[in-house]
DNA sequence: TGCGCGCGTGAGAGCGCTCTCATGCGTTGG
DNA sequence: CCAACGCATGAGAGCGCTCTCACGCGCGCA
């Protein structure tokens, strides 16, 4: 026997017969209720009630052209989203600023190369009003997917196509790397270092070749040396073998930049291990300021960034696009970057 | 000058003209193309490739009542899901279940209790064909309005409130925490343990009652006693505060089963500071399996649980259920834990 | 040659909502 | 006392899609 499942939700119609006006006079209600008698509208909130009517949400935003939710896309496989604190406490940022605005956040998480398409269809597909991007590679389809579709995007961090940067239709929010990554190497050479070294991070990054050149800028004259520079791929593992080499390469360096924390933690191993103290014998500075920068032994220098004010940043600017996508607003906005300095840096 | 934008996105309507034929055709292309001349489904396509035409999600599911999309939710701040590599992996399985279905996964965070209204209302407009939930407090008002929407929902754990295990309504995938607590105190005894006390977790927690239930099961018949029971929050510090307790209360017992890695990470630590060496003088005996367990010293003994499969089997479930609301399958799956034995435990 | 059948296609209703516009009522001012 | 106005309400179109049903064509069979 086949029981007939009638668990079809009450409609408009539904409660505007039980209220005895009309669907208009309901969604009018459901909607603020403005230009509704008192009366009426208490009549109406009370059969909402009684029938607990929710509005269909296909069929509302089939004619707003308006759903009330963004996505926000991080192109990283799960370990990396879920150990990385990064993204947690930019998510806060974000969160916050889109439930102020009563918009719901959807969390698109992209591990395999397969899941682009999905995403893809997703997004075109009219489910959300604007997206939120994060770590995707140079070459990811899913920004020109949102363009065609015409969906407004943020970028967490510059874009890294080329010409994004001057595009005023490219929107992303950034800290100020270069900035970051200059007052990083000034405060080594306060201290009397001269042979600094770099740790960098992959050169398809922007956030990494945005350091590079800050290191280079503050640099003495004449300084740069291509012994001093090594590759640490942004993980602790690779900042250990760059140590590795950089001593190798120049044993007579007395500092390094690291280019992030993670990084850090790695060469601050290796120093170790090669028997150099930090910091009479080498400075570190590191970058992102994790919370574990200051459980390291020495406790790491380290630039700090304002994550949660970026994520927040990046909800505002979305929102204002949605809400009006000719009050084009800036197209880029880049926040401060701040030296914090502790024990390994002398 | 206000540009008139005209960026709405192509319709079945145009991709019907342009291919010189009905909305209906190109519906059945678009949709699997089943009963349509080859001829005509290639012109359609062409006409669809043209215009890059994506269907409008609203449009469909106003009359399919399916969306394609699942909501995952979390009933933890964001700091303990972007730290806790146990959601992580359980995403990868749900993740990769529904990839295969062509589904998307919605990560909604509840973070505040602010957020609930929302995501209730985002939940019960149908944005979503079903829901997994996570880390719910027992009085969550978001189960009873999934119930009151009919949305299909599956439990990560088993939930809480009274009379759930028993509803075959509720669904869930739980691990059997309580033969896990069975074997890990039993592994204790073998090992020639007499004094075995606990560290649990808060005792509204489903998991913590459980593994509790557990360890009494496996005493030795009157070797209850009060004393060697000590909750520990499931948190690290809690662990280590706990562990104070008992050796206050009783400095004679000789084993301790702590119902989480995290706070056997704690205990170990109180251990240490007074005096007592692990496994000689005490055995220790954590849950989960988390990574960091096999790098304490001594590595920890645990049991562990394979959470990417859980994650597999409560999208299956979902999926089943989302596919027909009938064939109800089974209400509830529980998974076995398997002791790991390393040197914690002597 | 005639009838019926099956298959490919199109016409059109309807999903649940919003929004425009018309309508009807009460109110005010001349 | 009537015209004019404003405000609350209702009627109805239409958003873009799916799906049922009817239609017409070509075929096989009697």
């Amino acid at each position: 026997m086949v029981v007939e499942r009638n668990d079809r939700r009450p409609t408009l119609e539904a409660v505007a017969a039980r209220a005895g006006v009309s669907r208009a006079t309901v969604s009018r209600v459901v909607n603020g209720g403005a230009g509704v008698r008192p009366a009426v509208r208490e009549r109406v909130a009370r059969a909402v009630a009684e029938l607990g009517y929710v509005p269909n949400s296909a069929a509302r935003s089939l004619v707003t052209r308006r759903t009330g939710a963004v996505a926000v896309i991080i192109g990283e496989p799960e370990e990396r989203v879920f150990s990385d604190p990064f993204f947690g406490r930019q998510l806060r940022g974000i969160g916050r600023e889109l439930a102020a605005a009563d918009t719901q956040l959807l969390l698109l998480l992209v591990e395999s190369r397969a899941d682009r398409p999905r995403i893809g269809r997703y997004l075109a597909a009219g489910h959300v009003d604007g997206a939120l991007m994060f770590s995707l590679h140079h070459d990811d389809p899913l920004p020109s997917v949102a363009a065609r579709a015409g969906l407004p995007v943020v970028y967490g961090g510059r874009p890294g196509w080329a010409g994004a940067a001057d595009d005023p239709g490219v929107r992303y929010v950034d800290t100020d790397n270069r900035d970051g990554a200059r007052q990083a190497v000034r405060h080594l050479r306060e201290r009397g270092r001269r042979a600094i070294a770099v740790i960098t991070g992959p050169p398809d990054q922007t956030s990494a070749a945005d350091r590079l050149a800050g290191y280079r800028d503050a640099l003495a004259p004449g300084a740069a040396d291509p012994r001093l520079v090594a590759d640490g791929r942004f993980t602790a593992d690779g900042g250990e073998a760059a140590m590795d080499r950089l001593l190798d390469a120049a044993p007579e360096l007395d500092a390094v930049f690291v280019c992030s924390d993670l990084m850090a933690s790695g060469a601050l191993r290796t120093l170790r291990e090669r028997g150099r103290r930090v910091p009479e014998d080498v400075a570190v500075v590191g970058y992102d300021d994790l919370e574990p920068a200051a459980w390291t032994d020495p406790p790491l220098t380290t630039v700090r960034q304002d994550v949660t004010e970026m994520g927040r940043l990046m909800a505002r600017m979305l929102l204002r696009e949605v809400a009006d996508p000719q009050d084009a607003g800036p197209a880029a906005v880049v926040t401060p970057a701040t030296l914090v300095v502790r024990g390994s840096s002398g």
